[in-house]
Order: C-alpha cells, then sequence, then structure tokens
DNA sequence: GACAAATAGTTAGCCGGCTAACTATAATGT
DNA sequence: ACATTATAGTTAGCCGGCTAACTATTTGTC
C-alpha cells in the first residue's frame, strides 16, 4: 500500500488533472488516506499481538468465544462472525488448539459439527493481553475528542454503506 | 478481520466491561471500525483493479512511474514510495515487465542500479484504469460533504501521527 | 591500492489469507 | 427407502506480503 508522504502532491496533482480531467483531488487524497491509516493502524495492532504470540486472526477468535455464553461456537459461525474463509478459520483453531488456548469437540448428535471451546489458558492468554490492548487503544483514540471520535465512526459507517457503489 | 456487524453489542460489552474495567468502549468502538471500514475498501479497490489484471501493488507502481518527469524510477525508490519491501517490489516488477508494462534498464554508470520505466502500454493501462477509478472513488466519497471528507482526513492525520503510541 | 563497509537488487523460504475440490454426514423429496 | 441435495469441516495449492541471506558493485579509509 501507498503511504502517506506519498500522497500526490500538487505538481503531480496538476500532471494527473490534465491527463484524467474528471478526478476528484479531495476526494481520492480522502479515500487514499483511509486506506493508508487503516493498513497501518492494522499493522501496529498484528505487531503489538504479536508480542503475545498472537495475530489478529488467532486473538479475534479468542475474542469471539468469550463472548459465548459457554465460551464455546462452531467453525463456521467464528469464520463468518470473523469475516475470513471457513479454510482460514480452520488453519487458525489448529494453531489455537496445538497451543491448548481452544478445544476441540466433535458433537454428539451431528457427527459434521464440531464445537470449539475457550480454555482456562485461552482465557488467561486473552487476560494477559486485553488490559494492555485497552490501554493502548485509549492512548491512540484519546487524541480526538469524544465528538471527534464520535464523528469519525459514523463517517466510516457512512462510507462503508456505501462502499457498493463502488463495485 | 472482524466484520462490523460483529462489532460488541451492549450485552457483550458489559461482561467485558466487567472483566476488563480499564476499558475506554467508545474508543474501541472507533478504533474497530477505522480498522474495519478500511479493510472492506481496500478488498473493494483490489477488486476493482482486479477487473483489469491488476492489484494494489502493480497499479501503484505505475502510478508512481506516471509521476516520473521521465516516466523513471529505481527498484528502491519505488518500494520506499509504495511502502512495501524491496523483495517485494522486486515481484511486483517482475509480473509488470513480464507483461510489458514497464522496462528494466541497467544503469550505465552503476551497475548495481537499475531504472524501471513506464512502457507505452504502460501508459495505456493506466489510461484504460484511472478514468474509471477516479469515476468511482468519486461516486464512493460523495456520501461526505466537502467539510466531511476535509474534518475525516484530519483526524486520520492525527491517528496516523499518534500511532507511535500504541507501540 | 587493498580491504572494510555500505548499497542495490535478487533469491529462498515463511506465513496467513484465499478458492476450489474433497470427505463425511444429515436433511429432503418423490 | 433411497437418491439427491445441502451442510460442516478439512485439504491442497495459489498468491502477495515479509525477513534474512546472498551476489555484485561501489565507496571510503588506512
Amino acid at each position: 500500500m501507498l503511504k502517506l508522504k506519498d500522497l500526490p502532491d500538487s505538481k503531480v496533482l496538476t500532471k494527473f488533472a490534465e491527463r484524467y480531467p474528471q478526478a476528484n483531488i479531495d476526494g481520492v487524497i480522502h479515500f487514499l488516506t483511509l486506506l493508508r491509516v487503516g493498513s497501518d493502524l492494522s499493522d501496529v495492532l498484528d505487531n503489538f499481538l504479536g508480542q503475545y504470540g498472537l495475530l489478529q486472526g488467532r486473538w479475534w477468535v479468542l475474542i469471539l468465544l468469550m463472548r459465548e455464553q459457554d465460551l464455546t461456537s462452531t467453525p463456521s459461525s467464528l469464520a463468518e462472525k470473523a469475516g475470513v474463509s471457513r479454510a482460514t478459520m480452520t488453519g487458525l483453531i489448529d494453531g489455537l488448539d496445538k497451543e491448548g488456548l481452544v478445544l476441540r469437540v466433535t458433537d454428539a448428535t451431528d457427527r459434521r459439527k464440531c464445537h470449539i471451546k475457550l480454555t482456562t489458558l485461552g482465557q488467561a492468554k486473552l487476560d494477559e493481553v486485553m488490559p494492555e490492548y485497552y490501554r493502548r487503544v485509549d492512548r491512540l483514540m484519546s487524541i480526538l475528542s469524544p465528538e471527534e471520535g464520535e464523528a469519525l465512526t459514523s463517517m466510516l459507517i457512512k462510507l462503508q454503506n456505501n462502499r457498493d457503489i463502488f463495485k
């Protein structure tokens, strides 16, 4: 992905504007900035999680399991909620299972299914990561006022809901 | 990455808030929304570029080359500007070279270096993609007023500049 | 002027996504 | 009740990032 500092300057923009006069320069800058910042923050998060032997995918599975009443879910439900393919989820669960953070139990009545359960070790891992995660997110986001934060999310949701227009 | 609709609801938040009382819930929601929307829009862009046989990496190289006065740059400069490793840039250039969209020329005076030049075919590819790209970005971003767009980018830049705090 | 250090690019191999194809099991419809 | 279809999970193999190690060349220093 592009780097922020390499967003087009005015000289370059003029060149592009001559060749592609239809361009809405401001829109492009806002768009690219969003992609860039999102990608960079995602990297920062991965970097943080990496210190605990996790990456976003695995970490998210643990969180989704902790959200469940009985700390249990199924691979396909987890995949759907985490926004990854079922194949990817198989791999994530494999890794978590091997490290003892989750447990695989085959369903008694429907032998196609299995249940994934957060182990005490998995819960302990979350307890290790989450407080520091919340602390850092708080530090990061505190650069914005509460009103700004609300406005940011509201605009992002608008774009999210509008993204089919791009297709 | 998580799906927007699976951002924690209030019941889940309460559970997490009890276990991790230090959490700033609003900040977390704004943070996760940003990651989610950025990732989704990036997917949408890749999908669009894919229709032209490009992906973000390759497409960005072509644009960076077009920005240059003589349509020429070096792999390491391109890597730096595109925000990928030099190794990755080698692969991107390989692909573009094979398709005739760029040209590799070794430097006459410093035989370590080489120069990458946008070919007329490469320029033609950009001419094919860019107008439609601009049109779609315009459609997407027009959901925000100009003032909102400015505000969005300004907040994103704040976060970007503040991200070291996460480390 | 020779050797150490720096620089440019590439190669090799890892990793986490993906799709498509496969196995096993359950549900459905005639 | 049996064939078809649907569902759950896994496997195989691709792809584009990455880091680390390597080659070749140039620069700098004693």
